[in-house]
DNA sequence: GACATGCTGCTAGGTGTGTAGTAGACTTAC
DNA sequence: GTAAGTCTACTACACACCTAGCAGCATGTC
C-alpha cells in the first residue's frame, strides 16, 4: 500500500502511540504541518477507506489504530522509488547510497557493522504494528 | 526536482541516449508502458515545462535532451522518501535495508565491498548529465 | 434546559497526474 | 499537386490528492 506525503505524516503520528483520537494525532504532527483540524480528519478518512487504519467509536469520539505496519509501508515506499529510479533493484540503490556519499561517516560505520555482525540481537525486529 | 512515475519512465529512456526524438523515446519505454504516442508527448511537454529537459527543433521535429541529471533526480527521490518514511535521515533507511533483508546475498556482498574499498576506480562517477 | 464547545459527516474546490484525442502543418511518394 | 503519413500544438477528462468549510449532533456546565 502506497502512502501519500500527507498520509505519511498522519501514519507516523499514529504509529507513535495508539489508539489515538484525531486531536491527539493532530497534536503530534510535525510543526511544519499546520493543517486545519478538518484536514487531519480528511486524511484519516482516506486512510480508513484504504484500509491502512481502523476506526472505532467510544461515545461519539473516533479512535484510530494502524492496520498497515510501518515496516510494510516503508517497504512499499522503497519498492516504489526503486522501481522508478533504480532499475527495480535494491542493488543500484545501495550502490548509489555508498557512491554518492549520502551517508555520514557515522552512518557508513553503522552500516558496515550491521553488514558484518547481523546475527546478534536478532530479537526485536519484525514486530507486528510497530 | 521531484518526478512522477510517468516522468521517470520518460527520463530513464532519455538518459539512455540523447538527443532523442519523441518516437525514439517512445520506443525505449519499458514494454509495460503501453502509451499512445500523444501521451509520451504530453509527458515530455510537462517535463520541459518543469525544466527537466530541453527541447529544440530541427525542421519541425523536436529533439529532447535532459537538463536534470539522473544523479540529482535520484537524490531528490530518495530525499523525498526518506523525509516521508525514514525520519528524514539516511541512517534509518540504511538500517532498514540491512535489517529487512531487502538485499540479496550478492547485493549485500557488493555493499560490503563498496564500503571497504571505496577509493579504487573513482573515475567514472559524478559525470554531468549521466 | 439553554448555551458553549467540540466532535462527526458531508461536501467542495484547486492542483497534479495519467492518459489521450483532434486539428492543422509539414513531408514524401507518386 | 494530391494523397498518405507523420509531426506538433492544443485541448480534454477522469481520478487522486491536499486542503478546508459547514451543518448538525453530543456533551458538559451553570
Amino acid at each position: 500500500m502506497k502512502l501519500t506525503s500527507a498520509e505519511w505524516h498522519v501514519m507516523n503520528a499514529l504509529w507513535q502511540d495508539w489508539p489515538a483520537t484525531a486531536r491527539e494525532i493532530e497534536a503530534r504532527l510535525p510543526e511544519e504541518v499546520a493543517w486545519a483540524y478538518t484536514t487531519t480528519r480528511s486524511v484519516l478518512a482516506r486512510l480508513e477507506e484504504k484500509g491502512a487504519i481502523k476506526e472505532y467509536k467510544r461515545s461519539n469520539v473516533s479512535f484510530y489504530e494502524p492496520i498497515l505496519t510501518r515496516r510494510k509501508a516503508r517497504m512499499a515506499a522503497l519498492q516504489s522509488v526503486v522501481g522508478d529510479a533504480f532499475e527495480g533493484a535494491f542493488g543500484p540503490l545501495v550502490h548509489f547510497l555508498v557512491e554518492e556519499e549520502a551517508l555520514s561517516e557515522g552512518e557508513r560505520q553503522k552500516l558496515t557493522d550491521a553488514l558484518e555482525g547481523r546475527e546478534e540481537e536478532g530479537a526485536d525486529n519484525d514486530s507486528d504494528v510497530e
